[in-house]
DNA sequence: AAAAAGTAGTTTAAGCATAAACTATTTCGC
DNA sequence: GCGAAATAGTTTATGCTTAAACTACTTTTT
């Protein structure tokens, strides 16, 4: 393809901006990324992906599916896995038979993940509360509508791919 | 019900706002990042973290040190040793001694490694503006800036803790 | 009802990430 | 100069992630 003479006529010398845009992307998402870690480790000696499984968990009182999980958290399936193991071991999740598939289970929250999660999750929206704090309430809906673009156009991307 | 109410006087319903950003942001890197991957594996064989390490070195003729290749890709030193291992195992990157100080040396690409980047670049460019060809120019310099508001506001608050 | 295809979940091997402990060297303070 | 502190880089142990191969079960086809 030829990067210059684009089908939609737009000028294309902004080709670095895309590039720029992505960078910065990249480095906010690991900033605030590493706080979240940071705070997870120190306040509650967990880990990102555990506590996302049991927010994955939180919303849904009769559990889930593993391939549930793997596809809401984007993720391979293996993973799901060994993080329900570890809760399992924990006693903050446990797995309860699929009547009728005995291949299959749910995994749900024990009363115990429930509290546990309860304490995280009111530290973990503030620390993300701080994070975007020095964002005004438009500018964060600004964001949010930009990068709801990019997600649609990403997805559709990947959809025509299949 | 109320999580209204927070000492700095300041309206908090909007709370869950950020919150919806920040998964949202998460989502978007992922998906693109995961485009990524996948070019350089498919096209490349070869992973970002080595990507993103050639990237470093394509700007600076003269190499550079561990611990600047560190700071600049923000990761850990020993993940720099392992990524410099393979890509000096196939050629790519040499180490080469500093004067005057026994315990460093610089990392460089090779001209092999200089020449398979320049390929990478090309095709990584493409899929980044692609990924980003939904928005138009105006709002991808609203993201950039959004975002470098947060780039600074998260640093800030790291730097704070030192 | 048997064979084939599909689906749910696990295991394995490999790579990337971290933190913490380690070696080797340099610089600082006296 | 000499000992202490700092710096450059590596190693180790642990955890997350993936892709691919695997087991077990269910559904579809014939």
């Amino acid at each position: 393809m030829d990067k210059e003479a684009r089908l939609d006529g737009t000028t294309v010398a902004e080709h670095p901006e895309a590039l720029r845009l992505w960078l910065r992307l990249l480095t906010c998402t690991q900033l605030v990324e590493r706080q979240v870690r940071g705070g997870l480790r120190a306040q509650f000696e967990t880990t990102l992906p555990r506590f996302d499984l049991m927010a994955q968990l939180e919303r849904s009182r009769e559990g889930m599916k593993m391939n549930e999980l793997s596809r809401r958290m984007m993720v391979t399936g293996g993973n799901i896995t060994g993080i329900t193991d570890q809760l399992v071991n924990e006693d903050l999740v446990e797995r309860v038979p699929v009547e009728g598939d005995r291949r299959a289970y749910r995994v749900r929250l024990t009363g115990k993940g429930r509290k546990q999660f309860s304490d995280m999750a009111h530290a973990h929206e503030n620390w993300v509360v701080d994070a975007f704090a020095v964002l005004s309430a438009r500018e964060i809906a600004t964001l949010h509508r930009l990068l709801g673009k990019v997600k649609q156009h990403t997805l559709a991307a990947a959809g025509e791919r299949v």
